[in-house]
DNA sequence: CGTACTATTGATAGATATCAACGCTGGTGG
DNA sequence: CCACCAGCGTTGATATCTATCAATAGTACG
């Protein structure tokens, strides 16, 4: 199933064209290998990339060294809508697995967006990825870094559910501890001990890249996650395992 | 000056006919004291509210007694434009200072959104606002708490000339020290200690809720502040100091 | 005058980073 | 086929950062 049609559906349904014409925009993705730019910082592309399958992220690179994800793209995301408007890339977008991946042109973006239930579908995901952003401010701000992965870790289930690559409360997450620490602002080394505890207290099991949740309900108290953020049309019914 | 007109030409020239609306919609602000709410979650307010006088901010209250600040409000802001979209607000919206609000209601938002220029600069808005967020999550997660609070700082001047609200290299910071603890995910005490430390540093002065940058040049550099994630148009002509 | 809020300081505890090292795995070249 | 190497996960010891607790002082305000 398209993830792309099955993600703006978990707004709003569409109509049978407009899914016709997702189907045929979205129909001949390009494979691109782990760890590769999709835009750098700086560029001015003139193509909207859009994820179909793997995971990508966001992320800037500072003069420390060090590196910030600030987002986590999943199957149906798209990577860089703002080059509609804003002229250079303010970060860079990177995979993170082996993706499959769909360049839209603009003019085609622009059919996209003469489709009002497309569009309103489409700002929908954009103020969703703000919202976010916001709480993945309160992960790193807010909660203690147990909480905050835990919390992460949550929001993937949902968002994963919303376009079928969830396997009841199990998933693949197919990124290192290193990008993970990259996202929550912690060490390599404090991810792992961050991970361990939460094995140990029974929440999570993590291994090959396949994260299962052992006991969501504890997870999503334990994290304070309410998937309120994420705007589902019908949360109760995405993930019937919810509280 | 009106602020809104100011901050959107920001992003590119409003026809006469569209300022003259503008300022037509903005005619008569509302007072409100400080520290009230403007939006909490959970409403499904019906109006939209645009900050033309004071500082507000955008945060979530946690369970355990901790507030995160999720966006600082300025002049031209708008505070919930979401509301179009997504029927209920995810996070609060308060008044940090005395602040002169107007509250649009949903029709005319629309008749505002069908001036090309006008829906464009909006949405240029909204896009950087999520790039602001992004960089307060960098703030937070990869940058030392001197370094995060100094990035603020710098923002914040040139969010303020942009709207018109500086006097060279100072302007008015009405928030308490608690508030900044709140936004950078640091205790009061500790923010404290930062700010001592940015003085000591001969970095900034700050008393009496004016906030004066000794010397931009030397801030800049400390924060790794580069202001191309607020996509100015003219950056290099919105503040003449600029390295 | 008393009360609340804000800024400040000191002492201590807890969280996170840093540094260094090791084992495991998969791939690669000899 | 084996040796080597790189990337990843893991562990221990230590340093640094940040939170917590407690107290004081100044200020605004009723």
């Amino acid at each position: 199933m398209n993830p792309l049609i099955r993600k703006l559906e978990a707004f709003a349904p569409l109509p049978e064209a407009d899914q016709r014409l997702l189907e045929q925009v979205t129909r001949f993705p390009q494979v691109v290998g782990p760890k590769v730019d999709l835009v750098r910082e700086g560029d001015t592309p003139k193509a909207v990339h859009l994820l179909m399958d793997g995971f990508a992220c966001r992320h800037k690179d500072l003069p420390n060294g060090t590196r910030q994800i600030t987002a986590c793209l999943v199957p149906g995301d798209f990577c860089d809508l703002h080059v509609l408007i804003l002229k250079t890339m303010d970060h860079t977008i990177s995979t993170l697995s082996l993706c499959r991946v769909i360049e839209i042109l603009q003019p085609q973006i622009l059919e996209l967006m003469e489709r009002p239930a497309i569009a309103r579908a489409m700002w929908w995901s954009a103020l969703v990825d703000e919202a976010i952003l916001r709480e993945w401010l309160i992960n790193i701000g807010s909660r203690a870094a147990e909480q905050g992965t835990a919390h992460l870790l949550c929001e993937l289930l949902f968002r994963l559910e919303m376009v079928g690559l969830t396997d009841g409360d199990r998933y693949e997450l197919p990124i290192t501890q290193a990008e993970l620490g990259d996202t929550m602002g912690l060490t390599v080394v404090h991810t792992n001990r961050v991970l361990q505890r939460l094995r140990k207290d029974g929440l999570i099991t993590l291994t090959n890249n396949s994260l299962v949740i052992l006991d969501i309900a504890r997870l999503k108290a334990f994290s304070g996650f309410n998937p309120n953020y994420l705007h589902l049309s019908n949360p109760n019914e995405t993930v019937p395992q919810s509280l």
